[in-house]
RNA sequence: GCCCGAAUGGCGGAAUUGGCAGACGCAGUGGACUCAAAAUCCACCGCCGGCGACGGCGUGCGAGUUCGAGUCUCGCUUCGGGCACCA
């Protein structure tokens, strides 16, 4: 046993994970490595990691994200490229706000303390962020330009205030927007959000619905899935709105019409009843009066108390009442039952539906309930109804004994001079029934949204203020530009149930306008409009005239890889993305789209596949292996256990493994360095056997590991530089010091080096120095030079095939022509087609020949 | 209900996009070194049969296209995800 751990045998020094790393981050700092070139004569590239909210110390899941964008910047520093790469907080929020209550002390100060703790550990981690373009969103001078932005979205139509019934989080004592409910319940949370009637804040995102959809097609760099989830929340819909009329006490249509909206204008003479949202202004006056008015009331009230979440998960039963009221049907002159049913909603179309039983299951279901008709309209052709009604114009059937709704596709019966057509979503059917429509005055073709506004007003504190002021004289006015910022007040007392509505040095002011005493709106923003345009902050954090320069923001947007997890595929993403097209409407920069490619990790999940959490007890922080193994083989593992989309489950052997590797390169790496000499000029044509063998796997490997970062497949790329490792450690074995080409040795311990950098950074750092005498940081040394071409042997083994069964193996020379592997082929398989007639034979070059025989 | 993915050894995962399935690593087995252990190094490592050379089977299931299918087509199964009374 040796009494110098620190040494082996062979006078090579030990890997020592923490000494190095604490030095290297020390030397980085110092001399202050990181910052961003801004040489406008290298072509750009923008990596940027969603950036963390401070709730906390960092935990595996942002070790993960971070890890993947510091390989990507790294290496994209390596390959020459002038390259961003900031880090920031997301620091506003209610977390925060929380704990400040709990520990009775400042949220301002609880996020701090978390940031400092998080810029610690990202720091130990190595990555190399420019702290120059450290940006925190609770920082007045961040939110002073969100404050301006919101300001010109109001200026150009894009704020308006509504009120009406919104989603709650009793528990966050705050509203939601649509996005932030998900299952029915609060993102954050958990709570079921309540119905309440309040006067809000919305951006208009819907002005932009259209365009966020098609645009997707622009993005061939992000998820399939991503982009799928983006379509549906937008959903949209082409169909048609309609003109019913409401009828007269004695049957003639009245003056009054009321529009529905339906995809299926090619169903409207199988429409049997009609119905309206029970929250929909129309109901009281229908009713009043009549002897339905006190169930069509009870019914409006009931479904006003229904929660987001009874609606959803609840058991779909339908109720619904009668009016005392009919409407014409526009086609057919049909007197229709107005009903109200809770199943229409009021926020999506007109709020008014036909209900067309036959053709759709929530009609049918209501139909059967209330024993209303169900006329067949639509009907596949291969049913015994299309034949009994084919050619029929006129309505006959009024009831079938269906089960449920049939197929909505098939031939039209019943339905007038559209009889006979082909019916279905976009079919001839539908475009000839709204084109009839249009000539007639009563109705026309639309295109309906899933997508609401954006209600952004947040009854809490720690927010970005919305810069109104409300007056009695003149209402609601922008805090004037050279006001900017609203700031918010850091010592209110939360713990005492406090608000910004409590302080009044905060709230009185007075009018811009008039100059009278006025009252400053209390709420603030939502916290994603924050982080909504962050990213472009990047690009000029300093700036103190905007919230960026045009120059600056065009020099470096889009943002080239976007890394991060999943779970903002909607919400984040979708604002940023508007948030942009306002910003490029505005003239403030010249993309369409924020994000060209957009990379979503997988989850880090424990041994046992289970998600982290505290709760659970089984959370595995990244200290546990920073400490024992040190920040490389943290990222190591992080990068070689599973490609970064997908989900992993953390394996404290795998990562050991990982450890051991780096033991072992670092040997190998020192005993080439041995060899090596800085000086001499490698000559591929004078290598002997071996170091040609070593000399062809190091261009395959580098060749491989630059495709695979390009792709982010670095668990790929890592068990390639593995390979060359145990290329060089069996040339090592293979050659005694002196046989050992010096030139080679250099070479290949360089390319491992290097390779590995982006991943390894501290490791590769001190044998860059220590070992290869090189001078300057190795993360900006250039990436490891490769020759293709040089990969390869003259000569290849291909497989030889009988009927498609792989039977031998034979050496050719590399190129060899089809028509020679054809007869090498026949020779070879000659044991296996004995007796048998040769029909064909195929060649592949180099790869395979394979004789077919019957 | 509608719309997306995914499925490969004991495990994490590879496979030049139609051309030798299982790279690399983990776990395991045997050996070297050691008084011993750890560490390290060497070898083996899909399943079945055989002492063996070798043979058969094998990428969730069933068909199909092809000289050749993990990869393409059709039909299922299971798991995961998104949307959901959206007319």
């Amino acid at each position: 046993m040796s009494d110098e751990p620190e040494h082996s045998t062979e006078g090579i020094p030990a890997y020592d994970p923490q000494a190095i790393e604490t030095k290297w981050q020390r030397i980085w700092d110092e001399e202050d490595l990181f910052k961003t070139d801004e040489d406008p004569a290298k072509p750009k590239k923008y990596v940027l990691e969603m950036f963390p909210y401070p709730s906390g110390d960092l935990h595996m899941g942002h070790a993960r994200n971070y890890t993947i964008g510091d390989a990507v910047a790294r290496q994209a520093r390596m390959r020459g490229f002038d390259v961003l790469h900031p880090m920031g907080f997301d620091a506003f929020g209610l977390p925060a706000e929380n704990a400040a209550i709990k520990h009775n002390t400042q949220a301002s100060k609880w996020t701090y303390r978390n940031m400092d703790q998080a810029k610690a550990t990202m720091r130990r981690m190595g990555f190399s962020y420019d702290p120059d373009k450290f940006i925190e969103t609770c920082s007045p001078e961040y939110y002073r330009w969100g404050q301006w932005m919101f300001e010109k979205m109001w200026e150009r139509g894009l704020v308006y205030r509504k009120k009406s019934p919104v989603n709650w989080c009793p528990s966050c004592k705050t509203v939601l927007a649509n996005e932030q409910v998900t299952d029915g319940k609060c993102w954050r949370c958990g709570s079921v959000p309540e119905k309440r009637d309040l006067e809000q804040w919305y951006l208009k995102i819907t002005d932009y619905a259209q365009e966020l959809l098609d645009d997707l097609d622009k993005l061939p760099g992000w998820p399939e899935r991503v982009k799928m989830m983006q379509r549906n929340w937008i959903g949209r819909s082409e169909g048609a709105e309609i003109d019913f009329a409401l009828a007269n006490d004695d049957g003639t249509a009245g003056d009054t019409r009321i529009t529905v909206f339906t995809t299926r204008p090619d169903t409207l003479f199988g429409c049997s009843f009609f119905l309206l949202a029970p929250e929909s202004p129309l109901v009281p006056d229908l009713v009043a009066g009549r002897p339905e008015e006190a169930e069509v009331l009870a019914l409006r009230e009931a479904s006003r108390h229904v929660s987001a979440l009874e609606r959803q998960m609840g058991d779909r039963e339908k109720h619904g009442a009668f009016t005392g009221r009919y409407v014409i049907n526009p086609a057919n002159g049909r007197k229709l039952p107005v009903w109200v049913a809770d199943y229409v909603l009021m926020d999506y179309g007109t709020g008014a539906v036909m209900g067309v039983p036959s053709g759709d299951q929530r009609d049918f279901e209501f139909a059967r309930q209330y024993g209303l008709p169900i006329i067949p309209v639509v009907v596949p052709e291969d049913d015994p109804l299309a034949t009994q009604l084919a050619g029929v114009r006129d309505t006959r059937v009024t009831d079938v004994p269906w089960d449920a709704a049939r197929d909505a596709e098939g031939v039209l019966v019943q339905s007038g001079q559209f009889t006979g057509m082909t019916g279905g979503k976009h079919s001839e059917a539908a475009k000839a029934v709204t084109a009839w429509l249009a000539e007639q005055g009563i109705g026309r073709p639309t295109v309906s949204f899933r997508l609401r506004d954006w209600l952004i007003r947040r009854q809490r504190y720690w927010g970005n203020p919305i810069p109104a002021i409300h007056c009695d004289h003149c209402g609601i006015v922008p805090v004037p530009e050279d006001q900017l910022p609203v700031v918010l007040p850091e010592n209110i007392d939360l713990s005492a149930g406090q608000n910004l509505a409590d302080v009044p040095e905060f709230y009185e002011t007075t009018c811009p306008v008039c100059g009278r005493p006025a009252h400053r709106e209390t709420d603030t923003m939502d916290t994603f409009t924050c982080s909504s345009w962050y990213y472009l902050r990047y690009t000029d954090p300093h700036n103190d005239k905007a919230p960026f320069a045009r120059d600056r923001a065009d020099r470096w947007m889009s943002v080239d890889n976007y890394i991060g997890g999943i779970e903002h595929a909607i919400l984040h993403l979708l604002y940023s993305r508007f948030w942009t097209k306002v910003c490029r409407d505005m003239g403030m920069v010249d993309v369409d789209e924020p994000f060209t490619n957009l990379l979503c990790q997988g989850m880090v999940k424990d041994e046992h596949g289970e998600t982290m959490s505290k709760s659970k007890g089984n959370v595995v922080p990244p200290s546990s292996v920073i400490e024992p193994y040190g920040a490389d083989t943290m990222r190591l593992s992080i990068l070689f256990i599973a490609p970064p989309e997908k989900d992993f489950s953390w394996d404290p052997k795998a990562v050991e493994g990982c450890n051991r590797f780096l033991h072992r390169a670092w040997r190998v790496v020192c005993l080439l360095a041995q060899s090596a000499s800085v000086d001499a000029r490698l000559d591929p044509a004078a290598l002997d056997e071996a170091g040609a063998e070593l000399f062809r796997e190091y261009n395959r490997t580098i060749a491989k590991c630059t495709h695979d970062f390009e792709a982010m497949q670095f668990n790929t790329a890592i068990s390639a530089i593995m390979e060359l490792v145990n290329a060089a450690s069996a040339y090592l074995n293979a050659t005694e010091g002196a046989d050992r080409d010096a030139a080679l040795c250099q070479y290949v311990a360089m390319g491992i080096v290097c390779a590995l950098q982006p991943i390894c950074p501290h490791w590769s750092e001190e044998l860059y120095h220590a070992q290869l005498h090189q001078t300057g940081a190795a993360f900006n040394a250039p990436w490891p030079p490769f020759d293709e071409a040089l990969a390869t042997t003259d000569d290849v083994e291909i497989a030889v095939q009988v009927c498609g069964k792989v039977r031998t193996h034979v050496r050719v020379p590399r190129g060899s022509s089809v028509a020679d592997l054809q007869q090498v082929g026949r020779t070879a398989a000659a044991r296996w087609i004995e007796g048998k007639t040769v029909v064909k034979v195929i060649a592949v070059p180099d790869r395979l020949v394979n004789v077919v025989a019957r």
